[in-house]
DNA sequence: CTTGCTCCTCTAGTCGCTAGAGAATGTAGC
DNA sequence: GCTACATTCTCTAGCGACTAGAGGAGCAAG
C-alpha cells in the first residue's frame, strides 16, 4: 500500500483543490509535509485525515478559525470537549438564523415575480417593489 | 423642505453607511453627487431613492452586478420587463437551493450537538462526525 | 478661537480562496 | 538519450462587497 501520496493525489481522495490545499498548509491550517528530493510535498495518510476533517468542516460552514480551534481540541482527546460544542452549537444558532431570513426572502421574491405581468419595466412589481421598500410583506429584512 | 443632504444624513435616511455610499459612487452604481464649495457631497431626493433602491435589493441578496442591470432598467421603463423577472427568478431559485442546502446542515448539526455528552473531547460526536464524513446520516453535502 | 463633529481622499485589509506567470521535476514513449 | 506532456513548485495578484484607518480640511456652536 501507497505510504505517501502527492499534492494532486491527496486533492482527488480529499475533495480539496490543490492550491487550497497549498493554501491551508500557508495558513498554518494543515501541517508542512515532508518533500521528496525534487522539492515535491507528499502527504501521509494522518495529514489526508486531516485534510477531510478540514473539508468536512468547511462543508459545514464552520470559518477557519473555529477549524483551526476544532483541530488542536482533535490534537487533544483528553481535554473537555465544552468548547467544540459551543462552536457546533454558534454555528447551529447561525444557520437557523440564516435559514429564517432566507425564507422571508424567498417569500419576497415569490410575491414579487408573481406580481409580474411580464409587460413593461414602468409597470413591473419586480421593480416596484424593489423601489418602494414598505411594498414588502413583512419587514423582517 | 431640504432640497439636499450631506452624506451623513443620507446614511441615516438610507441605512447605507457613509464609506458604502461613497464605495458605491466609485464604483459607478450611484452618479457622482453635486459638492458644496467646501467639496462636500449633497445628495438630493433622487439619490436618495435610488441608494434606496440599491440598499433593498443588496438585502435581498442581489450581487451589484444584477443591481446595475436593475437600475439601468427602472431608468427605461418603456422596456420589457422580461430582464428584471429573470434576475428576480435566478435568485428566488438561489434562495430555495440555499433553504435547501442550509436545511440538510442544520439537521447535521443538530445531530452533531446532541450527541455530546459534554465529556471529554475523545468521545465527543461534535469532532467524530467531523473526522469521519460517513457518519453523517444524508450525504447531500 | 477652540472644541468636536463631519467630511474629504487614499491605501490597505478582510475572508477563503482562485488564477496566472514562469520555472523545475517527473514520467512515458521512441 | 531525447522529446513531449503532466504535475508540481513559488510567487503575486485578483475576486466581491465592503470595512478600517491615516492624515487632513471644513464647519457650527460656545
Amino acid at each position: 500500500m501507497m505510504r505517501s501520496v502527492p499534492i494532486g493525489e491527496a486533492a482527488r481522495q480529499s475533495g480539496v483543490k490543490v492550491p487550497t490545499i497549498r493554501y491551508y498548509e500557508h495558513i498554518g491550517l494543515l501541517p508542512a509535509p515532508n518533500r521528496t528530493e525534487g522539492n515535491r510535498r507528499h502527504y501521509e495518510t494522518s495529514d489526508l485525515r486531516r485534510l477531510a476533517f478540514i473539508r468536512h468542516s468547511r462543508e459545514l460552514g464552520f470559518d477557519i478559525e473555529a477549524i483551526r480551534t476544532l483541530l488542536t481540541l482533535q490534537d487533544n482527546p483528553s481535554q473537555p470537549c465544552a468548547t467544540a460544542d459551543t462552536i457546533a452549537q454558534a454555528r447551529l444558532a447561525d444557520v437557523v438564523q440564516r435559514i429564517r431570513s432566507l425564507t422571508a426572502l424567498k417569500a419576497e421574491l415569490e410575491l414579487m415575480v408573481e406580481g409580474c405581468r411580464r409587460g413593461k419595466v414602468g409597470e413591473c412589481r419586480v421593480i416596484e417593489v424593489l423601489a418602494d421598500h414598505s411594498q414588502c410583506e413583512h419587514a423582517r429584512h
